[in-house]
DNA sequence: CTCCATAGATAGCATCACAAAGTATTGTGA
DNA sequence: TCACAATACTTTGTGATGCTATCTATGGAG
């Protein structure tokens, strides 16, 4: 598996998150090994990269944390709001659009005009 | 066609300049608009977006330029080096394994192991 | 007792697309 | 004739954001 160019991530990963968050509230170092898990390795996120983006978005209001403790470890549960689901589907439908765009580019070929 | 946030091209403008400019030589004017119209207006690129991005891929030597006047306007001609074949080929695998990993998680699914 | 996995935080940096402004020429419409 | 759009290119500065590096802390394995 090639090492992921850091830019490549820019803007996506919000939707990354959300996603991950949306089966259920997780906390952060378990969305980290969600990533890696379903892409494969492919997303594998540093810390400083997730944390930070994790408190970005809960400032944002898409999603909320609770603390817990588990076997004498605190953690940070993180849930999707109402306005965090509502998000996510904006997300991905850009992510479809953004994706079709530069595959389309990429193999040379004009847009599909029927989608 | 919703307006594309900046950032989701970070990462990914190089390979689209490279994919414009397999087919042949063409100036930075005519790049934008090949952008434009083969993604039916998704990726309508600014000039302070574009212009940089051809010097940096000139100094990186993955492509070339000759200067041409045409109708009394000069205008620069971009074309691929052999470095420039080289590296999109390598993008297009990136972005392929990119794309795949993103919409994986957005789907909610695993991975295909089958690919 | 050391090391690793788990769990989290953050300061500072680097990258890069973009906005904005400018130069210059040709063609068009009033 | 004169304003304006389209063509064609350039550059300065800025903002967003992912990453590196470093730090704290606990629990279990060896």
């Amino acid at each position: 598996m090639l090492p992921m160019r850091p830019e490549l991530l820019k803007g996506h990963l919000d939707a990354l998150l959300l996603a991950v968050l949306e089966p259920g509230p997780q906390h952060g170092y378990a969305v980290i090994e969600s990533l890696r898990s379903s892409s494969d390795g492919a997303l594998d996120l540093p810390t400083g990269t997730v944390y930070p983006a994790l408190h970005r978005l809960e400032r944002a209001g898409l999603i909320a944390s609770d603390w817990e403790t588990v076997g004498g470890r605190r953690r940070r549960a993180y849930r999707l709001t109402a306005s965090g689901h509502t998000a996510l589907r904006e997300q991905r439908a850009i992510w479809d659009q953004f994706a079709a765009a530069v595959t389309a580019v990429l193999r040379g070929r004009p847009w599909p005009a029927t989608v």
